[in-house]
DNA sequence: TTCCAGGTACCCC
DNA sequence: GGGGTACATGGA
């Protein structure tokens, strides 16, 4: 696992970097995160309750994303470069809650905007979890704090344009509750009921679905992974019905792939803007 | 200052 | 189904 490449691939908005080390807040648990020597990570409990099962399942420690890898390069050799670059990321199973309201706030937004507003969030509404070097963390408020806001709430938050679909999204929450566990769950159906929600769209249910809940079979398409498409694939990739079917061959690996391509446009783009000799390996090719 | 962001709703054809 | 536009906001 490389936690700076996971920190930096868009899908999580809850750590803060502290002295080199990433701290990050699972649930009520606050985790000290130290990147060891290659792919080996040290994790230390700052604060609450130790649940090892929350912290396997929230890393998603039981899978050989190794064997995944090769199998990927194996059958799409054009992506060597990408799954090069992006090796040690992992796809992170968070709190299906909050990963609602972040890729609400993540529609036409900047990722520091994002990662404010939800930090704002918690801090004015969660409970406290613990400090870290004089950094205070805090948790999502709970169910029934969301429910008091008000879509001013949420424009004092920065949501500008997205304050009622916030707000909307929250009076469903109790019925996803209830028809979605938050794991194994049909992907096709979430992704559906997800946009019935007024603001949530293609791309934010893919996101929710796969952050949110574990669905590795989702594909959510931005303008990075619209970007990557059209430079793997040509004009191709503009035809309807391409899209479909290239996910189909990608099968339950489909969210990795999509990750690995964004992070590998947005990475590649960063070189551009970067002088020659710091910039990652691993470059594209073709 | 101007540009732009892990899109979506809404309108038109 | 495809194509265009407005949308709040603040970081770069």
């Amino acid at each position: 696992m490389d936690l700076a490449k996971t920190y930096d691939s868009g899908q999580v908005f809850s750590w803060k970097i502290v002295d080199g080390n990433y701290i990050a807040p699972i649930g009520t648990a606050l985790y000290e995160l130290r990147q060891m020597e290659e792919g080996l990570c040290e994790a230390k409990l700052i604060s609450g309750p130790s649940q090892e099962e929350d912290f396997i399942r929230y890393f998603d420690l039981r899978r050989d994303y190794g064997e995944i890898y090769n199998h990927i390069v194996g059958r799409h050799p054009e992506l060597t470069g990408a799954v090069h670059r992006g090796r040690g990321i992992r796809l992170l199973k968070q709190d299906s809650t909050e990963m609602l309201l972040t890729f609400i706030y993540s529609q036409n937004n900047h990722i520091p905007r994002i990662r404010k507003s939800m930090e704002g969030l918690k801090e004015l509404y969660g409970p406290e979890i613990g400090t870290y070097k004089g950094h205070r963390f805090y948790a999502l408020p709970g169910d029934e704090v969301l429910k008091g806001l008000t879509e001013e709430n949420f424009i004092a938050l920065g949501a500008g344009y997205r304050a009622p679909y916030l707000v909307s999204a929250i009076a469903n929450i109790g019925d996803l509750r209830a028809g979605y566990p938050d794991t194994d769950v049909d992907s096709a159906a979430l992704v559906a009921r997800l946009q019935e929600i007024h603001g949530i769209g293609p791309k934010v249910a893919a996101c929710i679905a796969l952050f949110g809940y574990g669905c590795w079979d989702v594909f959510p398409i931005d303008t990075w992974v619209r970007k990557a498409l059209k430079h793997y694939y040509g004009s191709e990739a503009e035809k309807s019905g391409f899209i479909k079917q290239k996910v189909g061959e990608f099968g339950p690996y489909s969210s990795l792939v999509q990750q690995l391509m964004f992070y590998h446009m947005r990475e590649g783009v960063k070189d551009e803007r970067r002088p020659k000799n710091q910039q990652s390996r691993g470059r594209a090719k073709g």
